[in-house]
DNA sequence: TGCGACGGTATTGTCGACAATCTGCCCAAA
DNA sequence: TTTGGGCAGATTGTCGACAATACCGTCGCA
């Protein structure tokens, strides 16, 4: 039941280009692979234990993820995380999951709304008795959520193809800079709220500003961190 | 010096599979592929004179691009447009370019904004003794700087990356629906007076007014059309 | 000693062939 | 006549090999 949206393919990968993009995907979220790494075609592929062309598909499914760069005739990279880079993901989320909440409000179901109080509760239940990956993935549910009830298809591949994953991976990465659980709980309760009450005008403030919070808060971790970056020192 | 920023790579491209991405996607976008069709890779693979590997790695790029949708051991076939997701990429459009615009009034320099200005005259000026295609890309051209001048690499790439391409294909298609030259020009020009005064606040609230009533004149232009799309019937 | 050309090695780009899957048609049974 | 299964053709998925390019250490020369 939660887990939740890094499944967007039905019943799991039927062809075997989608296994290895799902792993990839794992090993570099997970930091298995360092961002900034190389990726070596020959040497992963044989890894997987599959052809260098299924290998290379997967690839260009990463780079259209944002996950990986690749250069002609050069190779492909695992992207570096920057603390600038985030705080622009920041403000593009704003934007968009604004718009996203006002969407909501205005073509959510009621059963939809039913389970966004659901996940509300949730959230307020486990309190502190809960692990920060645990916290981190109810949060993200919470928003995956209200996604999904904007109803835009545009906006939903938008945000889960292009940008979620990349939030992911900073969230794996930096997992310093810690959320604000408690601010968090308040300010999605608000949210709800206005969603309820099909307020979109209100409903498109409220998670802005959330957002905003949210970008303050990693962007105020920043320069209390002597401005370096984990694993950013490698070539 | 128009054609502007359908070149994205430097100086032409690099490798077989950009040049079959390029001539593929001006396949698409002049309609000489119709919208829905299916996507023969042996078929094509021997018009472009290349393999079919080459071929399905430059139809990834155009999935990527949101130009083709791929099933698994289906095939691939051209999006086809819809009136509701044209009125979709509207909604997301209006959050973005507010964004950007917004952005650019804070970040652009002034030689961009002098560039700007010459954009804005090189419209003014030309009037209507000019053909739709050309006021077309003059248009973009201007939308375009504005994305560039947010100065927020993301931003950016979302934008040229995932939906312009897609703006494009719909204004070839839908070529009626046409522009508002005269009033367009207006909010153009108040938009570049907001950004020129770096009143960041004001250039967001006319760019999302700009293209919110495009995006109401064109939906005013469906209901008007008897419902049909050309193109659409076709399985 | 430093700089630039050169060559070997490894990696990426491209290709054609084989295997797995789907599509459409035919035929048989109810 | 209709429905279901199965066969044949075509299309997609996957693979390994060859060609082109880039990387790197060496050598020669100023």
């Amino acid at each position: 039941m939660a887990t939740s949206y890094l499944n967007s393919n039905a019943d799991g990968p039927r062809t075997l280009v989608d296994k290895v993009y799902v792993q990839l995907r794992a090993a570099i979220m997970d930091g298995d692979i360092e961002p900034g790494a190389k990726i070596s075609e020959p040497e992963l592929a044989k890894n997987f234990g599959v052809s260098r062309s299924s290998l290379r598909e997967a690839i260009a499914k990463l780079e259209s993820s944002n996950l990986v760069e690749r250069q002609a005739n050069v190779g492909a990279r695992v992207v570096t995380l920057s603390n600038e880079s985030l705080l622009e993901i920041y403000q593009v989320r704003e934007s968009l999951e604004g718009l996203a909440a006002r969407l909501a409000a205005e073509n959510m179901t009621d059963a939809e709304i039913e389970h966004l109080h659901s996940l509300l509760n949730l959230q307020s239940k486990c309190g502190k008795s809960i692990s920060r990956a645990e916290y981190k993935s109810v949060d993200f549910d919470f928003h995956y959520c209200i996604v999904l009830g904007s109803h835009n298809e545009r906006l939903i591949r938008m945000l889960s193809r292009d940008l979620f994953e990349l939030v992911h991976f900073y969230r794996k990465k930096f997992s310093g800079s810690g959320p604000r659980p408690d601010q968090a709980l308040i300010e999605h309760t608000e949210i709800v709220a206005a969603i309820a009450r099909r307020d979109g005008e209100m409903a498109e403030v409220m998670m802005r500003h959330h957002i905003r919070a949210a970008r303050e808060h990693a962007k105020k971790s920043f320069t209390s961190e002597h401005h370096t970056i984990p694993g950013s020192l490698d070539k």
